[in-house]
DNA sequence: ATTATCTATAGATCTATAGATAATGC
DNA sequence: ATTATCTATAGATCTATAGATAATGC
C-alpha cells in the first residue's frame, strides 16, 4: 500500500513528514542537525531516522553538505522572495519593514526545526557555502535598505540600520533556550524593529495587510 | 629557556596565549571550536595547535568536554559579578542596564575568540552543561530584572523586557559574520537596549562612569 | 530501462587509557 | 616524589564507493 513508485521496496515503513525520499530525508536530517548538531549527526543516523540504508543517502544527496545546503536554502527562500517583491510596494518603508520582520518571525516561529541555529556553524564559512552566503546577504541588505529609509524618513543619522536584521534572527536564540517558539515574539519583534529605529508604532494593521496582500493572490 | 618547572620538556615550543598549559590549551581550543567547529575539532588538532601530544590533554582536562565548559565558563563569569554589583547599586535602573549592556558587549568584541557562537551548540543541552546553563540564566534574569524596572519607572507595559539580553547576544552574530567586532557596537547596542523599552537615552555618561567606579577600586 | 533501494567494505579517522620517561623539588 | 610530558594502542566510529537486487514503466 504505502510504498508505490519505482525502486526495490524499503526494509522499513515511511515514519517521517515529506512525500519524498528527499523530503524525509531533510525533514530527519532537520531534526538531527538542530538537535544533535551537524558535525555530530552521521549520515547513518540520518538514515536510520528516515528508516533506509546509510548509503541509500547517496542516492539523493552526494554528499552530507548537500543535505545541509537544501535545508539552509529553504530557510531563506521564502523571506527573500517577500523582501524582492516588498522593495517595489509602494508602501511607506516603515510598513514595509515591518511587514518584513513579521513574516520573517512567523517563518523562523512556525518552522518544524529550528534550522537558523546552523546559521552560526564554522562550516558555513567554506567556499561550499558561498552560494548560501551570498542570499543571506541579499536578505539582510533588504533589511538595511528598508531600515536606512524608515531612518530618512524620520530624519534620524545612520547607526541603527543594522538592527533590524538582528533582532529577527533574535528568534533563534529564544526558541533555541525556551524550547520552543514563544507567542509574544510575532508582536514584540517587529515592534522593536521599528523602536530601535526611533520610529513611531501603529503601523501593524498596515503591515498585515500589506502581507495579506501579497499572500491571498499566490494562493 | 622557556620551559621551566617540573615535567618532561616538550618536543616543540611554546606558541599560544598564555602561561600555564591550561591556558595555552584553552586559547587554542577557543581558536579551533570557534573556525572549525566543536564537535569537527578532534583533540589531536587542539594539542597539534599547542604543541604536545594528543594524550597530554589528559593531564589537563579529562576530557574534551571539559575544555569547553571551561571556555564557557569564563564567558560568563565576569558579566555575571557585574550583574550581581548592579543588583545592589542605587543608581536608576536604565543606568545600570546601560553600563550591563555596555560592559558585556565590550567584552564578546574585545575576547580573542568569538565564543558566544558556541551558546547554541545542541552538546550545551545536555546534562552535562547544566551548571553553565543555569549560570548564563541568572545573567539573563538580571538583565531581565533591570529591564523590568525601567518599564516600570517609564510606566510602561510588560513585553519587551527579554529583548535587551538578546540585543547584546547580537554581537556574537555580527561578529560572526563581518569577520570581527564593529567599532559602532560598543554604543549601538547599548544605546538600542535602552530604546526597545521605550527608554530616553543620553544616560551613556553616567553608565560609563558607573562601571569605571567599579573597574577603578578592583584594579 | 530506469529507479530506489540493498549489502559489503575501504580507508580514514577519533577519544581515552596504560604505562614509560625526563624534568624539578624535597 | 611529583609533575608534565611522551609513545603506543584498543575499540569505536564515520563517509563515500562499488556493485547487486527488486520494484515500476515502456
Amino acid at each position: 500500500m504505502t510504498n508505490l513508485g519505482p525502486g526495490r521496496p524499503r526494509l522499513e515503513q515511511r515514519r517521517r513528514h515529506g512525500q519524498t525520499p528527499r523530503a524525509e530525508i531533510l525533514d530527519a536530517a532537520g531534526e538531527l542537525f538542530t538537535t544533535k548538531g551537524y558535525a555530530n549527526t552521521s549520515t547513518r543516523a540520518v538514515a536510520d531516522a528516515v528508516g533506509i540504508r546509510q548509503a541509500s543517502l547517496y542516492h539523493h544527496f552526494a554528499a552530507k553538505d548537500d543535505i545541509l545546503d537544501a535545508l539552509l536554502a529553504e530557510t531563506v527562500a521564502g523571506p527573500l522572495e517577500f523582501a524582492e517583491w516588498l522593495a517595489d510596494s509602494p508602501a511607506p518603508a516603515a510598513v514595509r519593514l515591518y511587514a518584513l520582520a513579521l513574516f520573517d518571525v512567523r517563518q523562523l516561529c512556525a518552522a518544524r526545526w529550528n534550522l537558523g541555529a546552523l546559521y552560526l556553524l564554522p562550516e558555513l564559512r567554506t567556499e561550499r557555502f558561498a552560494a548560501f552566503r551570498l542570499r543571506r546577504d541579499e536578505l539582510r541588505g533588504h533589511y538595511e535598505e528598508l531600515a536606512r529609509l524608515v531612518l530618512a524618513d524620520l530624519g534620524a543619522a545612520l547607526g541603527a540600520e543594522v538592527l533590524p536584521f538582528r533582532l529577527v534572527e533574535t528568534v533563534i536564540n529564544i526558541r533555541s533556550d525556551e524550547g520552543a517558539a514563544p507567542e509574544y515574539a510575532e508582536h514584540t519583534i517587529p515592534e522593536a524593529v521599528l523602536r530601535v529605529l526611533g520610529a513611531e508604532g501603529g503601523v501593524r494593521a498596515e503591515a498585515v495587510a500589506l502581507l495579506e496582500s501579497l499572500a491571498g493572490p499566490r494562493a
